[in-house]
RNA sequence: GGCGUGUUGGUCAAUCGGUUAAGACGCCUCCCUUUCACGGAGGAAUGACGGGUUCGACUCCCGUACAUGCUACCA
């Protein structure tokens, strides 16, 4: 049977470190062996539908190299992919299940609802639940004689579909991550399948859909575990146990500090981004950043939320996606959460970075340098050249600016205090003179530079490191970056004797 | 409260009954570099706790603790 697995995301806002890896090992796993990758959309929830949110998610995926087969733009032989597009086709399911005694109809408003879990809360049961003991005490098709049902249903009276959940069964499911777990039915309530509004809630959706998709394999995250012996129990209501798929929980990404999921909060609130790529959110006009626009390269990105919660039991931590596909296996999936480090993943950045090739690496360093010169008249060929110098030290695309400005605009002299400190005679004279030195050079290149550098100082009595550091900070404006010469090289003679001449006039 | 799941250094983690308990990030020291990095060499730092099972337990079992998830007509 041909491997099919599906990440069924619900477009509500930006897509989170987590999703983006249920995306990966899912893909991962169509991709190992040699199966389907069908993106769904969980839009049943019409209050909490996002205006742009499904095309965001679709450009996160596609930025991340991790495209699926099928979606709801691709199509594919399963259409529609919405899930509120396939809304007829819920009831009839949900009929079904009805008609064979596992499901009935609650008339039961919220106000109703939460007058029984007020009237039942006890301290010993803080949350009651609409389970096999309350059933019976609500207005529902158990309690109502059928023509009362019939009739309210003839008159329009809103109402949902709920599971019948049996009482003292076991209920259990293997796990690929876990192995078996086991759930005492008794203890579940009874879920909401078909909601007023005609629309399945997740739970029918999900059977129903990985079904008719024919899923063989769903991985979701750890915190659908409680509520799946209702899935269990509604494949084998259906009649689909057989066909239903293996089950994968995945363990959730915590926050650094403290413990619990890694939120959005907690990425403002440590300065990182949880969010694959910038998110604008249309309800609050408020944009959250991006691994993206942070300066991550998909590829690390990738890499290192493919090391989070899974490793290979080898060395090696670098690996294509390629690489990933081939090694890939859910049995090395953590059963722990694991806490984000944002440290690591900014070195699993760098380590991309260093062995990107220079041209390649200066077209994505390219936008960031021309924002913040502005409309910069920058050429790919100079780019190129400094990318090449400073890379050793950038961990993200946007340190490329900060580590490299002074190529591009004569820098501000920030540490001149270091110039004069120790500022004598000897070397005002030493860069006097070689300015006019250096306005007949006529190799301008880093050997030459340095040569003459080098043979002026002894004529001036000094040693080079008296020189180097001043004109570092003439070149730089502060003790950082690659070899003053190889500046020297690229910004150009005339350019590095106007720096000179701003310190020594 | 109930139920589920989990627990190896600060963090990510290897180990699948026998090891001096890997490796990586971060941190510290030194070297390299007349700057900052990169790189190199060292270093500190780990099996939550208590019981079993076993010749032997990080590994298997049971408790306890702690953490976390769920307990919506949200996913």
């Amino acid at each position: 049977m041909k491997v099919r697995v599906r990440f069924a995301p619900s477009p509500t806002g930006g897509l989170h470190l987590g999703g983006v890896r249920t995306v990966l090992y899912n893909y991962l796993f169509a991709r190992h062996h040699g199966g389907d990758f069908v993106l769904r959309i969980e839009d049943t929830d019409q209050n909490r539908f996002v205006e742009g949110a499904e095309q965001y998610i679709m450009d996160c995926l596609k930025w991340c190299g991790l495209e699926p087969d099928e979606s709801p733009l691709k199509g594919g032989p399963y259409t529609p992919y919405r899930q509120s597009e396939r809304k007829p086709l819920y009831k009839d399911y949900a009929e079904q299940l009805i008609d064979s005694g596992y499901a009935y109809i609650a008339f039961d408003t919220p106000e109703e609802l939460e007058k029984m879990r007020a009237e039942y809360r006890r301290d010993d049961n803080t949350n009651p639940q609409y389970d096999h003991f309350t059933r019976g005490l609500m207005r529902n098709s158990l309690t109502l004689p059928a023509e009362t049902v019939a009739e309210l249903v003839e008159k329009g009276t809103p109402y949902v579909v709920r599971i019948k959940m049996p009482e003292n069964e076991t209920v259990t499911l293997t796990d690929m991550i876990r192995g078996e777990i086991s759930f005492d039915s008794s203890l579940v309530d009874d879920k909401v399948l078909l909601k007023a509004d005609g629309m399945p809630t997740y739970h029918l959706a999900v059977v129903v859909d990985d079904y008719l998709m024919k899923i063989t394999h769903a991985f979701r995250g750890e915190e659908w575990l409680p509520s799946a012996p209702v899935h269990v129990l509604l494949w084998q209501y259906m009649g689909w146990k057989e066909h239903m798929p293996q089950w994968a929980h995945l363990p959730l990404i915590l926050k650094p500090d403290g413990n619990g999921k890694l939120s959005k909060r907690d990425g403002d609130r440590l300065g990182f981004p949880v969010f694959a790529m910038n998110w604008f959110d249309p309800k609050t006009g408020e944009t959250t950043k991006g691994f993206r626009e942070m300066g991550f390269l998909p590829q690390a990105f990738v890499n290192m939320l493919a090391m989070l919660g899974w490793n290979p039991g080898v060395e090696k931590e670098l690996f294509s996606l390629d690489e990933l596909v081939q090694i890939f296996s859910m049995e090395r999936v953590h059963k722990g959460g694991a806490k984000f480090n944002f440290e690591k993943a900014k070195w699993f950045n760098h380590q991309y970075i260093q062995h990107t090739d220079n041209a390649v690496l200066a077209e994505m360093v390219k936008p960031y340098i021309v924002k913040e010169l502005g409309d910069g008249n920058m050429e790919i060929g100079k780019l190129e050249k400094v990318v090449g110098l400073i890379k050793d030290r950038c961990h993200l695309l946007t340190d490329f600016w900060e580590q490299g400005h002074f190529f591009f605009a004569t820098p501000e002299i920030k540490e001149l205090a270091v110039i004069k400190d120790k500022w004598n005679d000897q070397k005002q004279q030493f860069f006097t003179t070689w300015q006019s030195k250096l306005e007949l050079l006529t190799d301008w290149n880093h050997d030459a530079l340095e040569a003459s550098c080098n043979e002026l100082a002894v004529e001036c009595g000094l040693k080079k490191g008296d020189v180097m550091l001043p004109l570092r900070i003439m070149l730089v404006g502060g003790k950082y970056g690659p070899g003053v010469f190889a500046i020297a090289e690229v910004i150009g003679k005339e350019e590095t004797i106007k720096r000179i001449k701003f310190v020594t006039r």
